[in-house]
RNA sequence: GGCGGCAUAGCCAAGUGGUAAGGCAGCGGUCUGCAAAACCGCUAUUCACCAGUUCGAAUCUGGUUGCCGCCUCCA
C-alpha cells in the first residue's frame, strides 16, 4: 500500500512521493533551549521519531535534521536571571533535552545542528535576501518584507489584509508592515553577538531553520515538521525566506502535530500546569508515556490525565504479558530473521494512512487477543502450526514495537524492574513475599482455604496479586 | 474581527460514501477450592442537531448549537 500523508500545505492527504526515489529528507523544528522539556515537546519529538523510524522501515534512506535554537531572547533572559552566560544556559538545557529524550527512547536525528554554529550560513542567507530585495535594514537590524513575497500566508491560509484587522501585534513604526519579521538583530551590550555586515548582532528566530535546512537538505526537501503552533508565523516565515532566495518550492510535505492538554486545559504559564518530562518519568515507565502519546492520531489534541496514563500502562503490561507467555509456553525467542506477517501488515496499512499509530495500536491489541485465544487452547501447544503462528506474531509485535519505540525490554526484565521499583517504594522485601507464598502453598495443599485466602489478602494489601498457575504460583505487582 | 479544528457507547479512541476497529471500566460466562490472568458473550440499529445530495452518509453539501486552537513567545 502506498503511503499517504496529510500535508498542511493544501490541507489534504496526499500520496507520499519523495523528490528522490528511495530517499527522504526531513527537517523538524527542535526546541529553544531555555528551559526543561515538557510533555508537549515529548509528543512532537516522539511523533517525528516514529515517522522517521517508519520511513526507514519502509526502506527509505532517511536524512533527518532536528535543530537546537541556542540563541534567542528567552535564553538571554534566562541567563540574566541566573547570572550566567547564555551559552551555558543553552548547553545545560541541551543536556537536559538529551536526558529526557534518551529516557523516552528517542533515536538521534541524523544531524542535530545548532544555530550558533551556523552564523556564517545565516549571514549569507540574509545577505541574499537583501540583494534580492526581500529584506531591508534599519540601522543594525534587518527585516524581511512580507509584502514582497506574493505567496505569504499560503501555508497557514491567511492573508495579510485579514490579519491586520484584528491582530494584536506590537506596532513598530520602523517596520514597513507590522508582520515584517527580524532576520538579524543588533546586539545590546552584554548580549551574545557575532560580526555581520550590519554590525554585531544575532540571528532572528526564523532564519536559522532556512539556513540550516538549506545547508543539510538543499533548497527543496521532502518533509518539514513541528508543532501546530509553529505553522504561523514560524513556518510561514521560513517558506518566505527560503523561497525568496531559491525561487523554488521549499518543502513538499508539511506535517504538524497537535497539542497535549493537561486535564482538558492547555499547558500555559499562567495556569502553571506545565508537565515536565522528567517529572512524568518519575511516575510512569517511558514506554507507557510513548504508548499514551501514540494512542491518538498525531494531528488530534491529546489529553494528559492520570486515567489515560494508567490505561496505557495496563495496555503495555498486557502486551508484555503476551510476549512472556509466548516465550514461556512455546519457547519462542526474539528472532529478527522472521518475515513480516499479517499482524505487521495490518499495522503497516494503518501507518501508511497518514501515520495512524492509533489505528495501528488497535491492530496490535487485536493480535494480542487472538494469540492469547490460541494459547488458551492448551492441547495443541506442541503443534508446528501454533509454533509458527506464535513465532510470526511474536516477531511482528516486536517489529511494531521497534517503530513505536516500545517493547524494547525483555518481558522478564520489564516485569522484574517494575517489581523492584514498587517493592522499593513500599519497602517490601521480596523474600518475605516468597515466604508468604510458600506458607500459603502449604495451606493450600492441606486444603486450608481460610488460611490460604488470608495470606492472599495480606499480599493484596501490599499490592501483590497472585496467579495460581499449573506450574506454580506466581505474583505480580500492582503499581 | 480573521483563519482553522473538533463533536462517535460510562470514559478514551479509530473510522472521509457501502452499513460502527481497538483500549479502559462494568455485567454475565468458561477456567479455578475460591481468586487472579486469559478467553467468550453482552454494553452505540447508531455517530451533537436540522435540512439536502445519493440506491446507500458517522463519512459529501448547506445551516444551527457547543467546545477548542491559532492570529503574541510557545511542541
Amino acid at each position: 500500500m502506498a503511503l499517504r500523508v496529510f500535508n498542511t500545505l493544501g490541507g489534504k492527504k496526499e500520496r507520499f512521493e519523495p523528490l528522490e526515489p528511495g530517499r527522504v529528507r526531513m527537517y523538524v523544528c527542535g526546541p529553544t533551549v531555555y528551559d526543561a522539556c515538557h510533555i508537549g515537546h515529548a509528543r512532537s519529538v516522539v511523533v517525528f521519531d516514529v515517522i522517521a523510524r517508519y520511513l526507514k522501515a519502509k526502506g527509505f534512506e532517511v536524512t533527518y535534521v532536528r535543530n537546537f535554537t541556542d540563541v534567542d531572547d528567552k535564553i538571554i533572559d534566562k541567563a540574566n536571571q541566573l547570572g550566567i552566560d547564555s551559552m551555558a544556559v543553552a548547553e545545560k538545557y541541551i543536556k537536559e533535552f538529551y536526558n529526557d529524550m534518551d529516557a523516552l527512547n528517542v533515536e538521534r536525528a541524523t544531524i542535530e545542528p545548532k544555530a550558533t554554529e551556523h552564523i556564517n550560513q545565516i549571514v549569507q542567507f540574509v545577505e541574499k535576501l537583501i540583494q534580492k530585495g526581500f529584506a531591508y535594514r534599519i540601522n543594525g537590524d534587518v527585516y524581511y518584507s512580507v509584502e514582497k513575497f506574493n505567496e505569504y500566508g499560503k501555508l497557514s491560509g491567511r492573508r495579510l489584509e485579514d490579519m491586520e484587522a484584528g491582530a494584536r501585534v506590537d506596532i513598530d513604526e520602523r517596520k514597513q508592515n507590522p508582520f515584517d519579521f527580524v532576520l538579524w538583530k543588533s546586539a545590546k551590550p552584554g548580549e551574545p553577538a557575532w560580526e555581520s555586515p550590519w554590525g554585531m548582532g544575532r540571528p532572528g528566530w526564523h532564519i536559522e531553520c532556512s539556513a540550516m535546512s538549506n545547508e543539510y537538505l538543499g533548497e527543496t526537501f521532502d518533509i518539514h515538521g513541528g508543532g501546530k503552533d509553529l505553522c504561523f508565523p514560524h513556518h510561514e516565515n521560513e517558506i518566505a525566506q527560503s523561497e525568496s532566495v531559491s525561487g523554488k518550492l521549499f518543502v513538499k510535505y508539511w506535517i504538524h502535530n497537535g497539542f497535549v492538554n493537561i486535564n482538558q486545559e492547555k499547558m500555559s504559564k499562567s495556569l502553571g500546569n506545565f508537565l515536565m518530562i522528567k517529572d512524568v518519568l518519575k511516575i510512569y515507565h517511558p514506554e507507557t508515556v510513548r504508548l499514551f502519546l501514540l494512542s491518538n492520531h498525531y494531528r488530534s489534541p491529546i489529553d494528559f490525565t492520570d486515567k489515560a496514563l494508567d490505561e496505557a500502562k495496563t495496555g503495555l503490561d498486557k502486551i508484555y504479558a503476551l510476549l512472556e507467555r509466548i516465550e514461556k509456553e512455546i519457547g519462542v525467542q526474539p528472532d529478527q530473521n522472521i518475515e513480516p506477517g499479517d499482524c505487521w501488515q495490518r499495522f503497516s496499512d494503518a501507518m501508511d494512512d497518514d501515520f495512524n499509530s492509533a489505528r495501528g495500536i488497535g491492530m496490535l491489541f487485536d493480535t494480542v487477543r487472538s494469540m492469547n485465544r490460541l494459547l488458551d487452547q492448551k492441547k495443541n501447544h506442541g503443534s508446528p502450526e501454533i509454533k509458527k503462528a506464535a513465532q510470526s506474531d511474536h516477531s511482528d509485535i516486536l517489529r511494531i514495537g521497534s517503530i513505536l519505540g516500545i517493547l524494547m525490554e525483555s518481558p522478564k526484565v520489564y516485569f522484574k524492574r517494575k517489581q523492584t521499583r514498587v517493592l522499593e517504594r513500599q519497602s517490601i522485601d521480596p523474600d518475605v513475599i516468597d515466604q508468604m507464598i510458600a506458607e500459603r502453598d502449604q495451606a493450600r495443599k492441606a486444603k486450608n482455604w481460610a488460611k490460604s485466602d488470608q495470606i492472599r489478602n495480606q499480599l493484596a494489601d501490599m499490592n501483590i496479586v497472585l496467579e495460581d498457575r499449573s506450574e506454580g504460583t506466581i505474583w505480580k505487582i500492582n503499581d
